[in-house]
DNA sequence: TTAAGGTTGCAGTG
DNA sequence: CACTGCAACCTTAA
């Protein structure tokens, strides 16, 4: 019997390694409908938000993911196909709608692990099962189960990347199928195919934030990004994430794939088969974790810690992240959010992050250090938040790893271990060549001062036409002091936690933030002196 | 109970 | 650039 057959996009925007799009039109398929839910919440503008872009994403994201869709159109229809784009509200009310006027009896989609991708997820299931749908619902955004994993390792997910690794083993293999041509697109009844909407559709037309972001978005540029990357076989091969330099921006240190795995414009599974034909002829190799390939399975562990743990996304009443009072300082965080806290490394990095939405993971791990636990004692959720908006890449499970990483809520707990605002940049790039490009305001700083510009005499900063405290900010806090405060603060969080995070009650976090914001006032009370120096030295 | 290891700290030294 | 001392956290495995 001839079936209708719809494939659900959601993520997983490609062709190439896409079981869903390959088992809908196998079989008795009469008509395929490939289709694509524009998701209100996530596109349509919110003036409230701080950037551009919708209550979910920056405009650059957003721009991204049209871009992609655009690209995945023009594939289909190379096919014989094409990418059917609805509009309707709600993702899954819009899907239920469908599967019933398109009398629709097989209906596939990519899995995924995401809180809110499986509570949208669930709704359509309950629809299509009772309505006897076949739904084939395949893993293959990451390279391993999840579930799997967390069944393997006795029901809860390993907290380590090296037991991780144990477990994970070997994937499989991306499916090798080619289409030579896809089934038609069905009758729409009374739906309209409304077409990959452009930025100025949405009604973003007077923003011109966009345009900075080098990255464009699809499968096509990302195969070619790929391919370009793994042409140098030795480097592929010796690859060492922290040796990467993260103040390269003309041409960045790492692959720049992660918003393409992110979309799944590319495979992470073809990719990890690319980087192991290279690994077996090559002479000298790099392990994981620090590996090309180690990278691959650092994203992997996230997903998996992210699926199995409650909450994973806050603090409270999350298992395995540490209670810890940090501070509720909005102002400090906006500065933090707008490049502006007078440290230009920091303040370089965050305006990349706005124009590129994507930052090398060393620069990452500076300005997240920083705002959490190194320097501004801001809540991770708080920074988490900013980048999940103006990151390209920006990943549910991944982000708030990194966070709770950062922070030294969970995985990571060497809190004494700070990056220095000030020396970190400094032994990769010397002379600030990342600061001027991005913080054009102190191009003419000489590299003396560019990193401590508020150490510049007043005659050096007249000469370079950046004043510090009129045309560039002087620093929100003093490194020197702000990290000692901060260490021994951490030092009395991990104690209150002494007896695991679910010992620590609001009551007993409450009282700590007062013990802490009491000692904050005493010190601003000697403060002036202690800014003088800072600010002479 | 103890020892070892943990993707990527910093400052100082040669 | 590679090494060290610094101060010292956690989890895992024995």
């Amino acid at each position: 019997m001839e079936v209708n057959a719809v494939v659900w996009f959601r993520k997983g925007l490609r062709i190439h390694d896409n079981p869903a799009l390959d088992r809908a039109r196998r079989g008795a398929t009469k008509v395929l409908y490939p289709i694509f839910v524009l998701d209100p919440r996530y596109l349509e503008r919110d003036r409230d938000a701080f950037s551009p872009g919708s209550a979910r994403a920056g405009l650059g994201r957003i721009q991204f993911l049209l871009e992609s869709l655009t690209d995945l159109d023009k594939s289909l229809r190379r096919l014989g196909s094409r990418l059917v784009v609805l509009r309707g509200g709600d993702p899954a009310e819009v899907l239920v709608r469908v599967l019933k006027e398109w009398n629709v009896g097989k209906l596939c989609y990519e899995s995924d692990t995401e809180p809110y991708g499986q509570a949208r997820d669930a709704r359509v299931e309950v629809f299509a099962s009772a309505a006897g749908i076949e739904v084939f619902s395949p893993v293959s955004h990451t390279l391993f189960d999840p579930a799997d994993i967390i069944r393997k390792n006795g029901g809860k997910p390993p907290l380590t990347y090296q037991s991780f690794v144990k477990l994970a083993g070997r994937p499989l293999p991306p499916i090798g199928q080619q289409f030579s041509a896809l089934p038609p697109v069905g009758d729409l009844g009374e739906w309209e195919d409304v077409g990959v909407p452009t930025i100025q559709e949405l009604g973003y037309g007077d923003v011109g934030q966009v345009e900075f972001s080098p990255f464009r978005g699809g499968e096509s540029e990302a195969l070619k990004r790929m391919d370009e990357y793994l042409s140098d076989k030795e480097k592929v091969a010796t690859f060492e994430k922290p040796k990467g330099d993260p103040s390269a921006f003309l041409k960045p240190a790492t692959t720049v794939l992660s918003p393409y795995l992110k979309f799944g414009c590319l495979s992470s599974r073809l990719f990890y088969h690319r980087i192991q034909e290279i690994y077996v002829k090559a002479k000298k190799l790099t392990s994981p974790p620090v590996s090309l390939l180690g990278q691959l399975l650092w994203r992997e562990f996230f997903y998996t810690v992210a699926f199995g743990t409650p909450n994973f996304d806050r603090m409270r009443g999350n298992e395995i992240c540490k209670q810890i009072p940090w501070k509720d300082d909005d102002q400090l965080l906006a500065s933090w959010r707008d490049g502006r806290t007078g440290f230009p490394w920091i303040d370089a990095i965050m305006v990349q992050l706005r124009q590129w939405g994507w930052m090398h993971h060393l620069a990452r791990h500076s300005v997240a250090c920083f705002l959490t636990r190194g320097d501004l004692f801001v809540h991770w959720e708080k920074g988490r938040d900013v980048f999940e908006r103006l990151l390209i890449d920006s990943d549910w499970a991944i982000n708030n790893g990194n966070w709770l990483w950062l922070s030294c809520s969970s995985f990571f707990y060497q809190y004494h271990r700070i990056y220095s605002p000030i020396t970190f940049g400094k032994k990769y790039d010397p002379t600030g060549k990342f600061i001027r490009h991005f913080l054009p305001v102190l191009k003419d700083m000489p590299k003396e001062y560019i990193y401590e510009p508020w150490t510049a005499p007043l005659s050096v900063q007249k000469k370079a036409k950046c004043i510090i405290g009129t045309d560039y900010p002087k620093p929100v806090v003093s490194h020197e002091v702000a990290n000692k405060q901060c260490r021994q603060k951490m030092g009395e969080a991990y104690a209150l936690n002494s007896g695991g995070p679910s010992q620590v009650n609001d009551e007993k976090l409450v009282e700590l933030r007062r013990k802490f914001d009491q000692e904050e006032s005493t010190a601003a009370d000697q403060g002036p002196k202690l800014k003088q120096k800072r600010l002479t030295t």
